[in-house]
DNA sequence: GGATTGGGCTTGCTC
DNA sequence: AGCCCAATCC
């Protein structure tokens, strides 16, 4: 991806050649159609103003798409120059470029293939100077949104008024994404009440920082692209006229903002706009993939009804169905079709192969979270030494924080594995410091960063200090950067002030010089300021570790120099600041890849497990409540499902550890939706039902599937249904009442006998630590263990 | 000015 | 169980 970046005009003075779409040139090439089947086909070869392609699971879109861009160049219909396609992420938009190039060659140079963020931040920073930004903005990443609204909610008192940095942030996200400013929202909102007032002095503060800061948010990004392309129609006319072909993929997770910004680039160009234009333009034709039972980032803005009204919204618009599926076995697909059949104001859409049946999906139930991870690092022993290879193996979860478990096990295993996003590298304290130096030197307005490296290493710049020097800046409104150049100015004891001249020199040296190698700024940097030697000196051996991974980021920045020859500063942060998780990815890792189920979209793997198959788990406890949030769970499972090639596994277990605590786990309403015959169940699920205070709360309200998990302690059978296991059940167990003390002799269902060896905890959580004559020490949470006492 | 410690909160997903 | 922050102590 070296030239996803930076300020480069390539290609785009071609704007200004003239358009080559006019009757249409030479017939798209066979070799672009061979082995298409007919809708794949005709999703290639169809023109006209609006394209919708619908694309199942593993139906080969991004083929088509590969394929439509290749065939509008062969056929000279488009310069490269005039292609904007929109991917999820920076490793998809690599892999476009990549497909496209091996299809003709050197022609597809010049193309912007790009996610929305980098399009965008492309776009700023060469209009920047136009709307009263400097070229040189950087981007605040979500923690460091969250630090800069503490501090204003400190600085107002608003805390008293319940407002959190997380509830603010999220709020002013929401907003933005809505393409609301903070104007547009005063409007809407009710001033009357206290907190809204006060919510929006505090997105005015916010943003009245971030400008000042010389910086947009994640946000900011889109919906500030879209002002500007409203301000300012000249400029919108530009990209207007260059961009003739648009092209967008994952549609149905596009937010109201990213379709605003669709919707001004395909606006048709008039001569008002651009006079040196011979004649007006139509706007640009629009090609967008999707798959609405995919759409899983509602949370984040999207909205679904830009898939689904798509045809109403664009006039003269196709839609094109792809439901052949390339990639899975039938049994997988079957039971991806009869779980997303449960979601019922979809479009139906029925995938299918003609592959085979292929494995049954494996199914396992452990006793904890540990047992269900030991079940998953034993199937890709059993996997890897039948010949597949760690890389083509995934592991998803809902929640990070279920990585834990199986990070042990496989460690123990000696399983090589990588966890894709979680906790980030550019995450860890010690690359945030050293980030934060690159930072102030690219962006001297910015004072969150100078902040967090004022005093690191140490300096004797306390708080006071800082505040010393925040005054003298508001005081003559200049910048805290400003201020640490004048600190003569300033009365400070002499030992402070060096130590302030020495780092204003130090960050001056190098943002005089926003063209160096960022390696190198760096590596200087870190030195200069003392911070590897701080933690070289340090006694404490995790400051070794933190050297490394400083060292780390000296080698990355290096490495960004060597592929992107002239990259600046700039670019460089640019860079990072929009990396997915999923870009992380690496195909020659030979490592089993760990990730949530939503960073699993759009990637594929012969073997997938997907853990902790539960209730409050997957769907979400949170889901419960939010309106639609029970059918995007569902089509978060369904995602989970259709990544997988061969073999599928789908486990749970009885009991989750969850804030240190211990806890009963009830089966997933989504395995029931699983016909049976496809599931192979290597141990089944039981049904423990909740006690009868629990009955009332948390229930689930999606549909008539209430049933299976119903509270109702009721000892009658459960309605028999289809389900997977609903007439498997096994006994429904509660041994609350069972004492057990050290040293009794009980019988486990599948551990054999054993010995207690000790029994802590209480109430329901009682938990009995067993010395099995045949399997080992275990422990167990009393209430639900298939034991007896002998 | 800086280190240590204890309490409260968290874990829902992300560009 | 871990992280962050405030209070407390040096």
């Amino acid at each position: 991806m070296s030239d996803l970046w930076g300020l480069g005009d390539e290609g785009f003075d071609s704007v200004q050649r003239p358009s080559p779409i006019g009757p249409r040139g030479d017939a798209v090439p066979e070799h672009l159609l061979e082995g298409l089947n007919p809708p794949q086909r005709e999703a290639v070869l169809h023109r006209g103003p609006a394209l919708l392609i619908v694309a199942g699971a593993g139906s080969g879109k991004t083929r088509v798409l590969t394929h439509r861009i290749a065939g509008l160049l062969a056929t000279r219909e488009a310069w490269p120059s005039q292609i904007l396609a929109i991917t999820f992420t920076n490793k998809a938009a690599a892999e476009m470029r990549e497909r496209v190039h091996s299809l003709i060659g050197e022609e597809a140079s010049g193309m912007w293939i790009r996610t929305f963020h980098s399009a965008c931040v492309r776009i700023l920073r060469r209009e920047a100077e136009e709307f009263g930004f400097k070229q040189s903005f950087t981007i605040y990443d979500s923690g460091d949104v969250r630090a800069l609204i503490k501090r204003l909610i400190k600085e107002r008192g608003a805390d008293i008024q319940g407002l959190t940095p997380g509830g603010v942030s999220a709020r002013i996200s929401k907003a933005k994404n809505e393409l609301h400013d903070v104007d547009s929202w005063a409007r809407t909102a009710n001033l009357e009440n206290p907190l809204d007032q006060a919510f929006l002095e505090l997105w005015r503060d916010y943003d009245r920082e971030l400008r000042r800061a010389n910086a947009f948010d994640f946000d900011d990004l889109i919906s500030q692209t879209v002002f500007l392309f409203r301000a300012f129609p000249h400029v919108a006319a530009q990209y207007r006229k260059r961009f003739r072909h648009i092209l967008v993929d994952e549609y149905q997770d596009t937010n109201a903002a990213q379709y605003a910004l669709i919707r001004e680039l395909t606006q048709p160009v008039t001569r008002a706009d651009l006079p040196d234009l011979r004649s007006d333009l139509p706007g640009a034709s629009l090609t967008v993939v999707g798959d609405s039972d995919q759409s899983i980032y509602a949370f984040r803005g999207a909205d679904i009804r830009n898939i689904t009204d798509f045809e109403r919204d664009f006039a003269g618009a196709r839609a094109i169905l792809l439901e052949q599926n390339y990639r899975s076995t039938q049994n997988i697909l079957s039971a991806a079709n009869a779980v997303i059949g449960n979601n019922f104001d979809r479009r139906e859409k029925r995938l299918w192969t003609d592959s085979g049946d292929g494995a049954k999906i494996v199914g396992f139930t452990g006793y904890s979270g540990h047992d269900e991870a030991q079940f998953v690092a034993d199937e890709i022993v059993e996997l890897t030494s039948g010949g597949m290879a760690y890389s083509d193996i995934a592991v998803f979860y809902r929640t990070n924080a279920q990585t834990r478990a199986l990070e042990e096990v496989l460690i123990r295993t000696a399983i090589p594995y990588k966890v894709i996003g979680g906790t980030k590298f550019y995450e860890r304290a010690e690359i945030k410091d050293a980030m934060a130096y690159l930072i102030t030197v690219a962006n001297p307005a910015d004072p969150l960063s100078l902040r967090r490296i004022m005093n690191v290493p140490k300096r004797g710049i306390g708080p006071a200090t800082e505040a010393a020097l925040q005054a003298f800046a508001d005081e003559h409104g200049i910048t805290l950067r400003d201020a640490l150049r004048r600190v003569d100015e300033i009365a400070l004891g002499p030992k402070v002030a060096a130590a302030i001249k020495d780092l204003a020199a130090l960050l001056d040296h190098w943002s005089e010089r926003p063209e160096a190698d960022p390696g190198e700024v760096l590596r200087d940097l870190l030195s200069r300021s003392g911070y590897t030697d701080q933690l070289r000196r340090s006694p404490d051996p995790q400051d070794a570790a933190r050297l490394e991974n400083v060292e780390e980021l000296v080698a990355v920045t290096r490495e960004y120099r060597r592929q992107n020859p002239g990259g600046n500063l700039i670019d460089f942060l640019t860079e990072t600041a929009l990396v997915a998780a999923a870009d992380e990815l690496d195909d020659s890792g030979g490592q089993v890849s760990l990730m949530t189920l939503h960073t699993a979209k759009g990637l594929e793997f012969d073997a997938v497990f997907i853990t902790g198959v539960e209730e409050d788990l997957l769907p979400h406890r949170i889901s419960a409540n939010e309106p639609g949030g029970p059918a995007e769970e569902r089509r978060l499972f369904y995602v989970g499902i259709t990544r997988a090639r061969q073999r599928l596994h789908l486990s749970l277990a009885m009991t989750r550890a969850q804030f240190g605590e211990v806890n009963p786990a009830v089966p997933s309403r989504f395995l029931e939706e699983i016909p049976a015959e496809l599931v192979d169940w290597r141990t089944l699920p039981t049904t423990m039902r909740p006690a009868p205070a629990q009955r009332a709360v948390g229930r689930w309200s999606d549909g008539p599937r209430e049933s299976f998990v119903t509270g109702f302690r009721d000892p009658k059978p459960l309605p028999k249904g289809k389900g997977t296991f609903a007439n498997t059940i096994t006994e429904v167990r509660d041994n609350s009442a069972l004492e057990l003390s050290p040293g009794d002799r009980i019988r486990h269902k599948d551990f054999g006998e054993g010995r207690v060896q000790a029994v802590s905890g209480a109430g329901a959580k009682r938990i009995a630590e067993v010395q099995f004559d045949q399997v080992g020490r275990k422990r167990l949470l009393i209430k639900i263990a298939p034991i007896e006492l002998l």
